[in-house]
DNA sequence: TTATGTTTCAAACATATGTTTGATAATGAG
DNA sequence: CTCATTATCAAACATATGTTTGAAACATAA
């Protein structure tokens, strides 16, 4: 079927070069030309380079979303009522990122790169986009970590909560330039997993941060902000 | 002086226009019409877009990284020789950050989603840029980092300051969104150094988290990576 | 004032981009 | 096989981009 071939082939090497150089710096002529279909194929069986970018997601969005509400039935089903620890919640996440069989030619390193970049350099539509489609399980995510942080006071988790999405996306975003360097210094393979097996006593050591209170101070009109 | 006007217009304008686009989608025809100077104007007194770019960075990271280093020195003096806590070498950077005279017109924040902007979608040039210029301040600090906590292995402390890194350029380069949902969730202004004190404590307990060893499993041949 | 160097300006240039087109080839059901 | 649908292809299209140009305006010092 040379139809899916074309689309998949599209897909993997866009995933590639988006993730090398951004959206907006990789032109269809390099990825068509790459995946070797014809100019004209992305606006085929696309529509537009926006939908490209879109479906890019997709692709692993929807069976990782699909697996991680699954997850988190087991994880309530598990602790039927009672409070679930944040410790498990954050193990649920990385195992389901982490155990996922990856639809996708690219490992899971590129792809977390290019979550990243759908963060910080998402025009309008990809924020909305990803808002839209996967808002839900990012909404009872957040709740299931409100619920096993009870003791802390909302303002506080919810600068915490993106302080720990910070570590996370960041370090996926560069974890190919990162494990480099990691291995000519300490000369030792890294993988995914290990990563994120460190990250998580580091967020969950932050998370349960003993909270002080910020100083109410008035004195703070000398910079604009 | 027409002619200061015209450079700092522009690198006024460019700063806000690039935070908020990025760097690719924001156009020389953009910058010049917002900051009503003539199309070649950038071309005549920066050389280049890219040229442009280093500058709006240099403007800040210049007098940045002066005081940064005149701040280390002050510390250094103070522990004289002894063992400097690792909380007095992140208030020793994030009192510089914030106590250091803008010498933009836009405020910290915005500044801030510029340096995120640079880590995650640098194409080589800026990123080869802030290694060359800033590297050796950067360097200092790491050093200082891993004096202050020389317990922890050294592979462990690479990552755990990419942790750190993450969460606050992330944070920061989110910051103007951030703090309008905070505002509109919790009904308080959040100044940059609110989020910045917030941050110190999470990161100062994920630093000293208990180290947990690797399993160093075998039969990881399963996802590409 | 005159002459020199600097800055601004409108216009053109060269190129790269996303998209569309119409023809050609491949495919698959009746 | 036949024919209608689908997929591929080279070429053209329209537009947006960074950069250059040469003349005009301006400033400054002799």
């Amino acid at each position: 079927m040379a139809q899916l071939d074309t689309v998949s082939r599209i897909l993997d090497t866009a995933e590639t070069l988006f993730a090398e150089k951004g959206f907006a710096e990789t032109s269809l002529r390099t990825i068509t030309s790459k995946a070797k279909v014809n100019l004209a194929a992305v606006n085929y069986h696309f529509g537009s380079k926006k939908a490209l970018i879109q479906a890019v997601f997709a692709r692993y969005l929807d069976p990782f979303s699909e697996s991680f509400n699954l997850e988190m039935d087991r994880l309530e089903a598990e602790y039927s009522g009672q409070e679930i620890p944040l410790e498990a919640v954050l193990q649920t996440l990385t195992q389901t990122v982490i155990t996922m069989p990856s639809p996708t030619r690219n490992g899971l390193s590129v792809f977390m790169r290019l979550l990243g970049l759908a963060y910080t350099q998402a025009q309008g539509h990809m924020r909305r986009y990803l808002q839209e489609q996967y808002g839900t399980v990012f909404f009872r995510f957040t709740t299931m970590v409100r619920e096993a942080s009870s003791d802390l006071p909302d303002v506080e988790r919810f600068w915490r909560l993106h302080f720990m999405l910070g570590s996370a996306v960041f370090t996926m975003s560069s974890l190919d330039a990162l494990k480099d360097i990691a291995e000519k210094d300490f000369g030792e393979q890294t993988r995914v997993r290990d990563v994120v097996q460190r990250l998580i006593p580091f967020v969950s050591a932050g998370m349960s941060a003993p909270v002080t209170t910020i100083a109410s101070t008035a004195n703070a009109a000398s910079e604009k902000m």
